[in-house]
DNA sequence: CTGAAAGCGCTAACAT
DNA sequence: ATGTTAGCGCTTTCAG
């Protein structure tokens, strides 16, 4: 392995000079700077960046915490934080909490021996408390997909309210009257803010759901199949079909087929997220898109900005509104 | 910020003590032992990562590099390594490569000036000899999903052509004569290998591949919807389709469907790697499984095997086969 | 503009 | 069984 002594060694200078032509110092002169590139060159030295990172206290290094990088939304927002971190120069630490509050904590912990710059957390499970401590721990820690209001101004998250709503208000404008939802088993978080935001349009609009038209499952595809036919099962009766995601509304327009119900013409099925399933079912999927990349990229920057200077980010929150996309799934009653 | 130093005054024990009880060196006597864990817990103690990586020049992390993580492809694999790398206690640093044959070099430098211990590298563009080179340089260097007899013992990889093979040959069980293939224009590495187990296959079984009814697009699934198109516009009459992936696959139904024809009824449509789209598709798509998450877990052990004792692992290459996965998209004839 | 020297936090001989 | 000490490769004063 070739060090900083042997390229000082080689050039002729000492290693104090090396190291401000590698950080680009500018008080070297020319002609030194210029032998000292190419003995670099020459040699392939490239820096140590564990010695790095130890004396400066910092890695150029973001760490990123989800629950599963092998679903969609997860790898999607690991590659918004990666392309952004790549441009800005800063190599991406990955841990998988897998849905679990201890298992995140340690990934977190893990990260932080790590001496990250930055942490994009994304935690659905740990106590406000457990993340506001920790935020007030690690300047460059940024929420997504969360909000809590003690720290907003470090949270990244979607207005997963009025994202229901507009897809509630979508299928009002196109005459639907009866609705059914089918949702996830574990309420808090997302599933249950979207679930207000239906609710909450359709009072609105005097349209009463009953309780027998809701039906919680696990959110995938096969709980959006269950889900379909415990509906069908209690002979519930509706024109119009909200999932809580993508994937159980792929799950259920699956299920209506097999029922021999026929989506759009019988049933409009409306999902959530624009994962890449969307455009996979048949018919294409009527969605509302989570701006995922998007969000990540700003998250990193974000992220990168509150750790060289806690200061300059004030006290605003930085909220994304998901938007409609249609599709196949809907037509109009 | 706690350190040895701190935990070794605050224990009264050096801090040659404390490292030991650190990493489980057993030549430490038990009250003592004791009592330095304790001061650890009490200090809330976490070793510096990079600190120990300089002095030890291994780091505890895995590499890896991967075209895009936003592909669902690549979110397995990535998620797959994962687990295997937090089960030994390893962290993992990711870089995309991008597509891009520099971009693939510097992302793999990035990862060794952090001295990750082992690199899973996924390399479509790099050429052999690079890559032979890189892997004398790396001892924990494994390629996924690609196979190079000089490095055969550090590949792990795909039967493509047998894969390939046992797709047609499910296709001829099932009395289909007629074929067309859709496949990828960039025809080196896997779409190649997919290609070259098809037409073995037919020519074994004295069935007739025209060239007109091989289809080249890009391999997502606008890809498949217009080689699709372009087959059908050309008349090429085929009762079994070959995709080369299942996006191109879930691609085709689509088309098919727009341009009246049914799936499986008219025409049979097979995919390759049983991706979530392939579960997401009406109907669902018969397909070969990659192990694409079982081959990440699988190169992981074998790179960290090779970083710790590179001789142990003889001169084996490391073979996996793809399974069809039945569903509903072939029917007989 | 350049060099000498002091560490960053930790591990691993080598002593005791 | 425990302590002392010499670095790992690098950045950063402080001198010159």
């Amino acid at each position: 392995m070739v060090t900083i002594k042997d390229v000082a060694r080689v050039a002729g200078v000492s290693i104090a000079t090396v190291s401000r032509v590698i950080n680009g110092n500018h008080q070297v002169g020319d002609a030194c700077r210029a032998r000292v590139k190419k003995v670099i060159k020459e040699l392939g030295y490239r820096p140590n960046s564990n010695a790095q990172a130890l004396v400066s206290k910092t890695n150029s290094t973001i760490g990123v915490v989800t629950p599963k990088l092998a679903m969609t939304f997860f790898g999607t927002l690991a590659a918004g934080v990666e392309k952004t971190a790549r441009e800005q120069h800063y190599k991406l630490l990955m841990a998988n909490s897998m849905y679990e509050t201890e298992s995140e904590l340690l990934a977190i912990n893990s990260l932080r021996d790590h001496n990250c710059q930055a942490i994009i957390l994304h935690s659905e499970y740990s106590d406000e408390k457990t993340l506001i401590k920790l935020a007030a721990e690690i300047p460059g820690l940024v929420l997504i997909n969360r909000y809590i209001p003690a720290i907003a101004n470090r949270c990244v998250w979607l207005d997963n309210v009025a994202g229901a709503s507009e897809a509630t208000k979508f299928l009002l404008d196109k005459q639907h009257r009866q609705f059914a939802v089918i949702t996830s088993i574990y309420q808090n978080g997302d599933p249950g803010a979207r679930l207000t935001g239906i609710r909450q349009t359709l009072t609105a609009a005097e349209i009463e759901l009953n309780d027998e038209a809701i039906e919680e499952s696990t959110a995938n595809i096969e709980g959006g199949m269950q889900a379909v036919q415990a509906l069908l099962a209690k002979n519930i009766r509706f024109t119009a079909l909200l999932a809580y995601n993508d994937l159980m509304a792929v799950g259920a327009i699956h299920a209506l087929f097999a029922a021999g119900l026929r989506v759009p013409e019988d049933v409009s099925v409306i999902g959530f997220d624009d994962l890449i399933v969307a455009r996979a079912c048949r018919p294409q999927l009527t969605t509302m898109h989570y701006p995922v990349e998007e969000m990540a990229s700003y998250a990193t920057k974000l992220a990168i900005e509150l750790s060289t200077n806690p200061e300059s980010v004030g006290h605003r929150t930085h909220l994304f509104l998901p938007q409609l996309v249609e599709r196949e799934s809907v037509t109009a009653v």
